[in-house]
DNA sequence: ATCACTTTGTGCCATTTTCCACAAAGTGTG
DNA sequence: CACACTTTGTGGAAAATGGCACAAAGTGAT
């Protein structure tokens, strides 16, 4: 009955970018209303599972009419903490690094990746996009002076580890990982994993026996 | 209790790629036999959670030994129908489209893809790593010529829809869906989405209440 | 003002998922 | 061989998640 008494599952979490998504999608589309049958069929979804997902954190819509778009949006990216710009530090600039550093999907919600680092002495020093590949010694200062709270790891298996354990030393909480291991982290940090191979080699089950 | 009259839950299915990661490095390592404790605290799990699994497929494991690797490895591949090869074409040749092309974590695990579309006629005709672009015109034949059964898309979100649905009317049966859409598909349709995005937008719930 | 609709927020039940705990089986040392 | 360990596979309890269904509240047409 207290203020939060009731921890929001993650589950609950890992959902509400997509109605941030859904929602930015019907702004553009200049529709003031949504109903959680509409935003549920737009997501494939049930409507009562939209419904008790948003309850956790107030009431936000109105019997007989729905939810206001442009003040349901606001209200989840408060509560995601997209009302504000995030700061990360992206470490590996081979092939995949770079072409994160290009993907133009962060900058425009509002992630900035401002540092890169490799432990590469060949790589430390080059050019990419528009700023020089630092040398991993340099990451400590570098957190603390642009104020990075987000680190993003594009370096190869073997290294993954050994990185992400420097980035947690440099105090970073969160890590996006491109590498594909299970990384070891203290409870308190972060971890989300971005692995193409094992969404395919999960997806193969199903495939396999169609055939 | 007749063959396989408890369906396998999808949860389960997701996580069979983690136990073939963790036991090809088990297997690399020179590693022999490996216990769901070991496997557990590999993956940061719990050794019930590992044994229910594998559970579901059948008995590979010994008492007071655990599981010899390269067997399970094995069956596990099998399982997942990793032990062929499979073949996919991309669709949209832009940037992100090229970072997949030269990714080399797919073509290392089985995965080819063996054909680039787009639907921008400026790119058609382009040579992209070995081949070149195609038309979309041109998927219907090629899907079948090069028995390809699986789609991968990088097309900017508007057009996402369409070429999923242009996709499946060819017989695509497995997407992987790099386009921040959530794809509309039939229930038959496997889909698998990679977006950054959402999981950063996920991860600052968390970092929010750190600072 | 009435009445037929629509829609939210939520109590509660059903389903799914996780994991404890234990019998059964195998290992290995003395 | 006996005995102290280790480890699997699983029944079933516990926890988490999903969604039905309904009261309450709002809409809008007549």
């Amino acid at each position: 009955m207290s203020t939060d008494s009731v921890e929001v599952p993650e589950v609950v979490v890992l959902r509400l970018p997509l109605y941030v998504r859904a929602l930015s999608q019907l702004m553009s589309e200049s529709i003031d209303v949504v109903s959680s049958q509409q935003l549920g069929s737009l997501l494939q979804m049930t409507p009562a599972q939209i419904r008790k997902d948003l309850s956790y954190f107030g009431r936000f819509g109105k019997q007989g009419r729905g939810y206001d778009v442009r003040f349901l949006l606001h209200e989840l990216q408060e509560i995601l903490g997209l009302d504000r710009e995030w700061r990360a530090c992206l470490v590996g600039v081979g092939r995949l690094g770079r072409a994160i550093i290009n993907y133009p999907g962060f900058y425009r919600e509002n992630f900035r990746i401002v540092a890169a680092f490799d432990g590469d002495r060949a790589q430390v020093g080059n050019t990419i996009g528009e700023f020089n590949v630092q040398p991993m010694s340099e990451l400590s200062d570098t957190v603390i002076d642009k104020k990075i709270s987000i680190g993003i790891v594009a370096v190869p298996a073997q290294q993954a580890q050994n990185v992400i354990d420097t980035l947690i030393d440099n105090d970073i909480k969160g890590i996006l990982n491109y590498a594909p291991v299970a990384a070891k982290v203290p409870m308190n940090i972060v971890v989300r994993n971005i692995d193409p191979v094992l969404s395919l080699q999960s997806m193969t089950f199903y495939l396999r026996e169609l055939e």
